[in-house]
DNA sequence: CGCTGAAGCGTTACAACATAACATGTCTGT
DNA sequence: ACAGACATGTTATGTTGTAACGCTTCAGCG
């Protein structure tokens, strides 16, 4: 987690923006976390002594970690995950498990969509893919 | 839009489920638009007089038609549009312009994703895939 | 150094989105 | 006609996300 966040530190420089106290402060408690959390979650642990914040730090916290590909927000759940890829593209690719609520990001291939949208004379800028159903554990 | 009714009503009879009145009518409100559809833009135009509808009685509505696969939500509108396709799977796919707010449903080819779902475990339910760009026409 | 403009933050208030819970109605089979 | 299941109406409330404003901080520059 040292050692995403010392990441995250560097490519902030190269990008020339600031990984600012509130920024650092929600992607250490999106790391620190094993699944999901939802908006209200960070905002509710934000604080070291147990004030939490108001909403829009939070927020915007949130905004700059997914424009910096930090972390992702994964849209069937109103929930937020540190990103754990290396890719630095902005695509991301779920597979969610109902039972649990575990979340796990996968390298996807969008080959396939990609022709489909240009035959549709789409340019596509970002993809998200998110699969529903159950992790190896709970399907036992 | 008579015709897309008509085929929702025998599809629930085979499923053994009623497309009853308030049903029909979200349903009818989706295919007359020409774009996704907020759930409160469906509650202000429920009523055939211009009353607004109570919030449950859309979001019901809603459940239904996506669980007979009549509509989809398109999670990161937080907005909902009609089925366009035959086939009768669980998963959705959308070319999403964020110029002009359209939302094109497409067949998506998930061969890759469930091949890496399958490595990590995960057996998939159902897929649901969002592309946002530019349309053609905003893209000129 | 001190000014300036841009980016970031704190704060208040509110808007948008969604559901719980319970009472009432309406179909279906017997 | 009755029971049970499913659907709806209604009230209230919970959850998620943003607008708008003023103040602070930082980098660049004369």
């Amino acid at each position: 987690m040292q050692r995403a966040l010392g990441a995250a530190e560097m490519r902030c420089a190269q990008a020339q923006e600031r990984l600012t106290d509130p920024r650092r402060r929600v992607l250490e408690l999106l790391l620190g976390s094993d699944g999901p959390l939802k908006a209200y979650d960070l905002i509710a642990a934000y604080g070291e002594a147990g004030e939490p914040a108001k909403p829009p730090t939070v927020y915007r916290a949130l905004e700059f970690l997914e424009r910096l590909g930090f972390a992702h927000r994964i849209e069937s759940l109103n929930a937020y995950v540190p990103c754990r890829l290396d890719a630095d593209g902005h695509s991301a690719a779920f597979l969610i498990c109902e039972c649990c609520g575990a979340a796990e990001e996968f390298e996807p291939d969008f080959t396939a969509q990609f022709a489909a949208a240009a035959h549709a004379g789409y340019t596509v800028r970002a993809v998200t893919l998110e699969a529903r159903g159950a992790c190896a554990a709970c399907r036992r």
